[in-house]
DNA sequence: TTGACAGATGAGACCGGTCTCATTATCCCT
DNA sequence: AGGGATAATGAGACCGGTCTCATCTGTCAA
């Protein structure tokens, strides 16, 4: 029907050859960039490109070549602003190295997990990126692995797959907060996670479908057996979502005969839903009890009291992930390494020795 | 080298049509689910498909079609929850379209934005989305517009262009936060925004590139002015970027002669700064200074004092823009419409009568 | 002068889908 | 039984690049 105004169909590389005199073959190789062509056609083929505001069609270039420049991202969750400065890490050196960044979004869900990588393949990137959702579902990351495309685990890991990963040090962060809480006399420690998981009581590591969690739950409760505080399994809690639970959880590990005198805080996001029912009960931090979070969110050093928490490397785990994955798509293929990252205390205000 | 292990290129509509003893065009057929076939040959085509596992190849089918049922979006900072809550309402509304996202950050920079945009192009996206980095460097949006392909402006207008537009009502906003302080006692009234700009001194809103920000002055001058709060000109900061700066302006605001009795913080990020170094400087919320703050971030409830806030439609600003795409790459050529949100204003604790 | 060789260009196949058009098989009606 | 409409399939062009291979020209050494 209306087709008549906007209709300036976009130039193709046999438009140019044809405005500048040359063959198909000459234009492309001048607006491709590669081959050889003398100065005098390379002036005539830009001039008329630049007439006929001639842009790449990547589409079919990626076709013939099989190789896209772009690499894919998939990200647990976009809201999050842990995961939004990895992506910048990403953004970063991708840029830096020629290639472009398409982000999606999984929100933690396998199936959408699944959907995001078939489109990405799809659409032919050169590698993954990806924040595994689950530990157990997987078929779909060695399904990539197994067809010779780079991807890169991201924040977590995954025991049987042997690609390159980039986490953090969970393990000895569970461990060093268990460490800064025993040290201040604390030996009742809880341990709250937002991961969804069934049975928000908690019975053992195998529950837990995300490497991060686990690993920093076993070096918590590891390392507090060690310094005499055995038996803080009954003070983890699981499932604390977005929309409440929060006050439920609280109330619950509260109204235990020994109720903890500390409390660990999966993610920022937690440590909030832990401030508002702790304060909605009437619980002081850190007098009445003792808290620490992770992920140095930007608030944390503003609230009354400021809370402590262990900083994440969000940047450099984005960067280097970026960075491992160029070199497989450069054509590395020596075994998949784990780069393991350190994370750090930040002393805050909302830790002190347990009310006697 | 060593190409021997992964080599099995991926299946083609051609080796399925072999396996399934059918015609190319006839896999084809059944393989993109159009024209007609037989449930005979469709059964024999999936089996020789599953067996192969073929994917179909996305690239080569958006070469053909020209379309690539995708959407891409350049928002203009990740890192902020803001725009990641605005993703999650395009996604929403993209997924059930069944249309993909591709995301893109700008990170505020036009010439970032501009890259972006020439990728998402050049990967041939149905349409875009965008949160303009500046109301002034507009040629390639222009460019967008004027080649036909859908383009949606998010959170921000540019006065010159009639494309569909997606905003909060920024000058009601800023007016109504006006009128709340100046109800309350106040008439020397500051506003800090974290807008780059050569100048940090207010000398007009040509100053300003984003809609947002020059909105929500205008909308706060005006109403403060006709509550007798004239003149509140003065009491403008800009660019209080992220790596501090806040501390300085504050200082400034606070060491004129006539010191502001109130603050407006433009948005979360900013409210954070000032949070702080009004803290520094010994300046007690609410006694010394009332503040609201653009953005509900979730810590605003959890400080002491609790912040009040200007609750922005987030999640609506992205769906709304995408169904506004999606109508768009369907066909739709009726005028840009510019859908404007409410915003709404939530009570807490920064804000009380300003000190005698 | 001539032949080897490098540099520059052209012709055309190819990537993996979609889609048009022609052909064949099937069915229904008079 | 014959003829026209319809359904199902096949053959092959096409999208816009890349890339191989052949051709042509000019230079230089023997």
């Amino acid at each position: 029907m209306s087709d008549s105004p906007s209709k300036p169909r976009d130039a193709t590389v046999q438009d140019v050859a044809r405005e500048a005199g040359v063959s198909k073959a000459t234009a492309a190789r001048v607006l491709g960039g590669y081959s050889v062509t003398s100065p005098a056609v390379r002036d005539k083929v830009m001039t008329a490109a630049r007439s006929l505001d001639y842009r790449p069609n990547e589409v079919a270039r990626s076709m013939t070549t099989g190789r896209s420049r772009a690499i894919g991202v998939v990200v647990a969750d976009v809201e999050n602003p842990y995961f939004g400065l990895a992506v910048r890490g990403i953004s970063d050196v991708a840029r830096a190295e020629g290639f472009d960044v398409i982000l999606a979004n999984s929100g933690e869900d396998v199936e959408r997990e699944r959907d995001a990588i078939r489109m990405l393949l799809a659409k032919r990137v050169d590698g993954l990126i990806v924040t595994p959702a689950s530990v157990h579902d997987t078929e779909h990351l060695r399904a990539v692995e197994a067809s010779g495309r780079p991807i890169v685990l991201l924040d977590r890991y995954i025991p049987s797959m042997s690609v390159d990963t980039v986490v953090a040090d969970d393990r000895a962060a569970g461990a060093a907060v268990a460490r800064r809480l025993t040290e201040a006399g604390h030996r009742r420690i809880g341990y709250v996670s937002a991961t969804a998981c069934d049975d928000p009581v908690y019975r053992g590591a195998h529950q837990l479908h995300l490497s991060t969690v686990r690993d920093r739950i076993e070096g918590f409760l590891e390392a507090a057996a060690q310094a005499g505080g055995g038996g803080c399994e009954r003070y983890v809690r699981l499932g604390v979502n977005r929309l409440g639970g929060g006050p439920k959880i609280v109330a619950d590990l509260m109204a235990l005969p020994d109720r903890p005198t500390a409390l660990i805080a999966s993610d920022n996001v937690v440590a909030l839903e832990l401030f508002k029912a702790l304060r909605a009960l009437g619980i002081a931090i850190p007098r009445d009890l003792s808290l620490i979070a992770f992920h140095d969110a930007d608030w944390t050093s503003v609230t009354t009291p400021s809370i402590t928490v262990v900083a994440q490397p969000c940047y450099e785990l984005g960067s280097e992930s970026a960075a491992a994955l160029v070199r497989r798509a450069r054509g590395d293929t020596t075994a998949g390494r784990r780069i393991i990252l350190q994370t750090r205390l930040i002393e805050r205000e909302s830790v002190i020795s347990p009310p006697r």
